[in-house]
DNA sequence: TGCGAATGCAAGTAAATACTTGCTTGCACG
DNA sequence: CGTGCAAGCAAGTATTTACTTGCATTCGCA
C-alpha cells in the first residue's frame, strides 16, 4: 500500500474516532505508521490531510444503483435499500463526526452529503418509474416515501448503536422499511415469477 | 436568572456550537457573562460541569403526550409528531454533537438517548391502541411503522440543514410523514366528526 | 457597622498541539 | 560509485487549554 493511500486511511479511521479537533497528527501519525513531520511535508498542514481524506473516502463511493426498467420493486428496493444501509453503517463514525462539525467545517463535511442526495433522487426516478409501469398505486406521495426510507435507512444506521432495541434485526432492516413503504405506496409483486433481487449493479468496498 | 442556571444554558449553548473539546471553558464562561474561574469554582472540573449541563437540558423535556384512547389517529399522531419534531429541531445541533462523541463520552451522550427511546415506546403502545380499536388494519408491521416515524422525523431533523431540497416544507413535514405512516397501517379517520389535534398535552419550552 | 460568603481579577503552571528546522539515513537510478 | 530524493529523527517554538492560587471587591445580613 503506498504511503499517501496508508496516510489518507489512517486519518479517516482517526478522524471518524475523534472528529477533527481530537484527530491530532500525532495520533493520524501513529495510526499511519508514519512519523508525525511526514504528512506536513505531504499535505501541508492537518486541515488539509483531513480534507484530503473525507473527500478521498467519500469520492470513491459508487453506491448500488436502481434499475432503469422496474420489474420487480419489492425485490430491488430492498437489495438497493440493503446496499444503502450497509454503506452507512460502515461509514456511521465518520458521517457523524462530518454531521456534527457541519457548521464548523462546512468545506469538509459538505461532501459527505452529496451520496445521500444523490441516492435520494435515485430513489425518487426510480419510484416514479414504478408508478409509470402501473406497478403502485395512483395518489400516493412518491417524494414523501423517498425521503422516508432513506431517513429510516439513516436513522436506523446512525442510531442503532445508542438504542439497539428499537430498531428490527440489522440483517432484515432494509427488508422490513421497504415492506412498509411498499404498503403505503400500494406496490404490488408482479404477477409473473420475479427473479430475486435483481438490478442492483455495483456496490464498492470503501 | 440565577447564576448557575444562566453558566449551564451558556454551557450547552457552546456545546452545541463547538461539541466538547471546541467547548473551551473560557468561550463558556465568556457567554454566560462569568469569570472562568467561577466555573471551576462552581462545578469542579469542565466535564462535570458539560455533563451537568446536558442532563440538565435534556433532563426537563417533558415532550408531548399521545392519548391513552385514540379518537382520532390521523389528528393525534399528526400534533405528536409535529411536537417531537420541533423539540428535535431545537436541539438538533446538541443532538449532533452527542450522537458523533457518544463513543468519547458515552456517560454524557447516554442521557440524549433516552428521550427518542421513551417517545418510540409511547408510538409503539400508541399504535398497538389503534390497533385494538379497530382503527387499523389487522396486518400490519406497527413495531417497523413507529420505527419508521420517529426515523423520519429525527432524518428530518438532522438532515434539512444540509439537503434542504429533499424534505417536504418544515411547516408541514411531520403531517406529510404521519400520512403515509397511516396509509401503510391502513389507518382510517372515525366516522363521527373529529376534534382537531385533540390529546397533546404537555410540551416544554426547553 | 462588621462578618462571611461569593465572585472577580491577575498571574501562573503544566501539558498538549500544530507546525518548523536541521540533519541523517536509506533507496533508486545513472 | 555517487547523486538526488524521500523519509525518519530530534529538537524546538508559539499558542492554547484546563486548572490553581492569592488577593481585592461586593453583597447580604445580623
Amino acid at each position: 500500500m503506498p504511503l499517501r493511500a496508508r496516510i489518507l486511511e489512517a486519518a479517516v479511521r482517526v478522524y471518524g474516532a475523534h472528529g477533527f479537533r481530537g484527530a491530532t497528527t500525532k495520533r493520524i501519525a501513529e495510526a499511519a505508521g508514519v512519523n508525525e513531520v511526514t504528512l506536513f511535508r505531504t499535505f501541508g498542514s492537518k486541515a488539509a490531510l483531513i480534507d484530503a481524506a473525507i473527500r478521498d473516502r467519500t469520492g470513491r463511493d459508487d453506491i448500488a444503483h436502481l434499475p432503469a426498467q422496474p420489474a420487480d420493486p419489492l425485490a430491488e428496493l430492498t437489495a438497493w435499500a440493503a446496499a444503502i444501509h450497509a454503506h452507512m453503517r460502515r461509514n456511521r463514525s465518520m458521517i457523524r463526526k462530518c454531521m456534527s462539525e457541519m457548521e464548523e467545517r462546512p468545506e469538509m463535511s459538505g461532501a459527505a452529503c452529496e451520496g445521500p442526495t444523490w441516492a435520494h433522487h435515485e430513489l425518487r426516478d426510480y419510484l416514479t418509474r414504478v408508478r409509470a409501469a402501473g406497478l403502485a398505486a395512483p395518489g400516493a406521495d412518491l417524494i414523501v416515501a423517498a425521503t422516508m426510507l432513506m431517513s429510516s435507512l439513516f436513522g436506523d444506521a446512525m442510531g442503532r448503536d445508542m438504542m439497539p432495541s428499537i430498531y428490527p434485526p440489522a440483517s432484515s432492516a432494509a427488508e422490513q422499511y421497504v415492506r412498509v413503504i411498499a404498503r403505503a405506496l400500494g406496490i404490488s409483486a408482479p404477477a409473473r415469477a420475479p427473479k430475486r433481487a435483481a438490478g442492483v449493479r455495483a456496490m464498492s468496498a470503501s
